[in-house]
RNA sequence: GCGCCCGUAGCUCAAUUGGAUAGAGCAUCGGUCUUCGGAACCGAGGGUUGCAGGUUCGAGUCCUGCCGGGCGCGCCA
């Protein structure tokens, strides 16, 4: 799939663009194939926002690329462009500047009529749940269904930290995903099936445990139990013997190897019957689900994920789709059989990817190429992304690759299913390395969000001692969980990112709580403005600070679809931190409800109010709660 | 040993997919202001983008080789 087909479609259709940057772009393709032939109709514009206001508004680099692909030298062909670009209506002239360079002014007409559309756009379009229907009226892509794999719990453990990034940044790319116009469907891939599952159920059966009073406390530390039981610490026996380390000591070890054993053996005569469907078994397995998914819901509920059970496709999910899943890899001849197991090999890659092993017993890989299958065929998705750890990156590349191997990617309508692995790096503590308790345990997640809520509650009662208490609490919620999930969003996703709260809860700066007081402070001037405020007045941008302020609105479209493209959150987190303070000049050095004239002052509230509009919009699809007050 | 990811101001991070003079926030110093929510705004100092080559009109970004840090590498998930 090319890297623009999601802008594609809309780049050479003829409808008026909110987007300035489409606007002029469809404008300089019209201009490039008129001056150097119809071959040029699929030539990137390359216009951007000028890097600096002293160039104008708007820039495009394209002579320069081209200038080579017609023979002739770089200014010539800027100068050709503008020659033949009809920008009369929305722009100043456009000039030529350094090696190449064209330079764009609007026109100040322009940008009221822009902001008009913009604003119709914003009204029109309902907040799109994931798996809705509508399609938002900026839709910049042709529409596409869209798998996304992301949070993926284990049953019988609580979630950690390491559920946090995918969580967090899956639900953000389903919202913006959807936002543009994808169906987009959800996937949790559980880990609810198999032997370690088995050691869990055989462990507490033998205990004797009631599973009807077990909460998840005690089910983690019977699935701990029951992994130390059944490991063999086979090497500890090897060195007693070498070392000669006394009759004593080798039967010892001796003893805990054979028992090892005998706890495996039960667990995987347990793992038979559950694959058989034996009564007491699933009813248990049933039960230790529940147990544990009801601890994820009320995480997913603290976190406003849009994840619920409907999303749920464990790996007991796939368990009838492994067998057939091999045996078309065997058949196809793309998996072939090696020291006992079936692997397939990937080019340019030392180890194959193990689908079956030597006794028959599947893994996560065939789990995984299933889990694929099932979203292109029968979910019927032109796009599956994996929001999992950059350490699972090479995993992800083979099965990808097995999966083009075996043509599983094949559209109906020609061409291939892009699958994505959208890769984070780790969540870090202050000493940079990997965050963890003073134990070396992994931190709980629902530990980790109750102190960022309470922290958050400090902070507010501080700053805001009036607000009543139950607002207090709304206030600290919205803001701790606010805040975790935009430091969260904020830097580059391939990047570890260090995890401080006094950085992350701080009321200055590119963080959540800045933009949601920024929020905040917006929509008091619409509560205040007084009832003779017409909202539909004419906009009026005069003051560089509103002109400022109306291009950053502009481009929150573009911005939107870029994320929607490049799956990377961080670019809206920037956008929003960049029109938020556009705001706050524009708040300093206009005057709003205090505007010389009504005109202005309407002018101003309806700016104010289209702003308070996308921040929120913004926020919205960051998964972060915006207030009234705070 | 092989492979992947990261290295940008004292600290935490950006850099419009190869564009013009590498930008923000914290911290430091200075300024604005009779608060439309000051939880604000403006300014200053601070850089050999880990190092060395290469590609071209142009490189933080691409290619090669090093250095440093992190993480993976058949029958766990």
């Amino acid at each position: 799939m090319p890297p623009h087909f999601w802008r594609q479609s809309g780049l050479h259709c003829r409808r008026m663009s909110v987007d300035p940057i489409e606007l002029l772009g469809r404008r300089f393709v019209e201009a490039i194939v008129a001056a150097f032939g119809s071959e040029f109709a699929e030539t990137d514009p390359l216009v951007r926002t000028a890097q600096n206001p002293q160039f104008g508004d708007f820039q495009s680099n394209v002579a320069m690329g081209l200038a080579k692909r017609v023979g002739r030298n770089p200014r010539e062909v800027a100068e050709a462009i503008v020659e033949q670009a009809a920008l009369n209506d929305v722009c100043e002239k456009a000039e030529v500047a350094g090696p190449g360079f064209i330079n764009l002014r609007l026109r100040g007409d322009a940008l009221p009529r822009l902001l008009e559309d913009l604003e119709g756009v914003l009204k029109n379009s309902e907040h799109p749940t994931i798996r809705s229907k509508t399609r938002s009226s900026w839709a910049s892509g042709q529409a596409a269904r869209v798998g996304v794999d992301l949070v993926g719990v284990n049953i019988a453990k609580q979630m950690h930290v390491g559920h946090l990034r995918s969580s967090i940044i899956g639900d953000t790319l389903c919202r913006v995903l959807a936002r543009v116009g994808n169906d987009v469907i959800p996937q949790n891939h559980l880990g609810d099936w198999g032997l370690q599952i088995a050691m869990v159920i055989a462990s507490l059966r033998r205990r004797g445990v009631d599973l009807d009073r077990l909460d998840l406390d005690h089910l983690e530390a019977a699935y701990r139990d029951a992994t130390l039981d059944c490991k063999a610490d086979r090497q500890a026996l090897e060195a007693a013997r070498r070392i000669n380390a006394g009759a004593h000591r080798i039967a010892e070890w001796e003893a805990q190897v054979a028992g090892a054993e005998d706890r495996l053996d039960e667990a995987k005569r347990t793992l038979v019957r559950l694959q058989q469907g034996d009564r007491d078994i699933v009813s248990a397995w049933e039960k230790i689900t529940a147990i544990t998914m009801q601890a994820c819901y009320e995480i997913y509920d603290l976190l406003d994920l849009t994840v619920t059970e409907e999303h749920n496709r464990g790996e007991s999910f796939y368990r009838e789709r492994l067998g057939p899943v091999v045996d078309e890899f065997i058949r196809s001849g793309v998996a072939k059989e090696s020291q006992g197991a079936i692997v397939v090999e990937i080019e340019g890659d030392e180890t194959p990817l193990l689908i079956r092993k030597s006794d028959g017993g599947f893994l996560y890989a065939t789990t995984d190429l299933a889990a694929i299958r099932y979203r292109l065929q029968e979910l019927r998705a032109q796009r599956v992304i994996y929001v999992v750890d950059n350490r699972q990156r090479d995993h992800f590349r083979k099965v990808f690759e097995a999966i083009r191997m075996i043509g599983w990617d094949r559209l109906p309508g020609g061409g291939r299913a892009e699958l994505r692995h959208v890769a984070f790096g780790a969540v870090c503590g202050p000493d940079g390395r990997p965050l963890k308790t003073r134990s070396g345990d992994n931190i709980r997640l629902k530990d980790l969000l109750l102190e960022a809520i309470e922290r958050a509650g400090a902070i507010v009662r501080a700053k805001n001692p009036e607000l009543p208490q139950d607002e207090q609490r709304e206030v600290a919620r919205a803001v701790g969980i606010g805040s975790v999930k935009y430091a969260d969003l904020s830097t580059h996703l391939i990047k570890d990112y260090i995890f401080a709260w006094d950085r992350m809860l701080a009321f200055e700066g590119n963080t959540g709580a800045y933009l949601q007081n920024q929020y905040v402070r917006i929509r008091s001037i619409g509560r205040k403005a007084p009832d003779g405020v017409r909202a539909d007045a004419p906009f009026l941008v005069s003051a560089a600070e509103e002109k400022a302020l109306a291009l950053a609105l502009l481009r929150y479209p573009g911005t939107i679809s870029s994320v929607a493209e490049t799956l990377e959150p961080h670019r809206l987190c920037q956008y929003l931190y960049d029109l938020a303070g556009a705001f706050s000049v524009f708040y300093t050095q206009c005057p709003v409800l205090k505007a010389e004239t009504t005109a202005l002052r309407d002018a101003r509230v309806r700016l104010a109010r289209l702003t308070e509009r996308i921040l929120g919009d913004g926020l919205g699809l960051l998964g972060i709660r915006t207030l009234e007050r705070m």
